[in-house]
DNA sequence: GCACTACATACGGATATCCGCATGTCGTGA
DNA sequence: TCACGACATGCGGATATCCGTATGTAGTGC
């Protein structure tokens, strides 16, 4: 449609930002800032049911937000590097605003409590 | 809910992501990075209906990305600033983004070719 | 008051999103 | 091969979004 003809392909920007449009979401991305995290610490540290974590890693990656990596039974993903840099400075403001102190104060207690990250024994 | 008890209050940023989830709104914040614009004015650039410029604009004004002023029959738009610096982050990447040479070429083709920006006689 | 322009909004239908629940898939270890 | 844990996905219903069309509101000039 006119989204290309204009020259400035807004569908990147418009994909990142559904993908993030959504308060779980966010939390997940500020959470991956911290560094790699497995579904199942994911899902601790947001205390939602297992399906709804999965679906919406299922959703950021679709939109190229996340990328994931198999090891032995566990999942672990990561956020993906931006192609165009303004789509990776509108993700690292995330990132940013979930690394201030007091922020995400829950939901990283709840993950030191499960286990520390990067091990998943 | 938990995003409040979180400490870090995702909502802002998720209203943010919202309003930017749609490709014409998109086009509206990056041609709005360029400068004030009425209503007439992005309807023109954008090659888009009234009603559906205008809903949009609402939505955007509703989400805290936009602000309005009313001058005679025209009502002119701009960007809103954000409260907290990550929000303002994201929300000038879109701008840069509009900014670069050759990006919303035919957008900003169309504006020009209506009448300059500011000046609505 | 009347017509005209600029802008906002109500209505309705097609489509998409979000979630709970149940089930399926895949790797691991006994 | 069997059971188990980790993760993904299908289904159905409630809700939200998006857009075209028509109508409403407000300011301007005659």
């Amino acid at each position: 449609m006119l989204s290309s003809v204009a020259g400035f392909d807004v569908r990147p920007f418009a994909r990142l930002f559904r993908a993030l449009s959504d308060e779980t979401r966010v939390r997940i991305v500020a959470l991956l800032g911290h560094g790699e995290l497995c579904v199942c610490h994911l899902e601790r540290a947001l205390s939602l049911p297992q399906p709804l974590v999965s679906r919406h890693l299922g959703v950021l990656k679709a939109a190229g937000v996340v990328e994931s990596r198999r090891c032995g039974s566990w999942v672990y993903y990561r956020l993906a590097a931006q192609a165009a840099p303004e789509l990776q400075a509108a993700l690292e403001a995330v990132v940013r605003a979930g690394g201030r102190p007091r922020v995400l104060r829950a939901d990283l207690a709840r993950l030191k409590k499960a286990c520390g990250p990067g091990a998943c024994t």
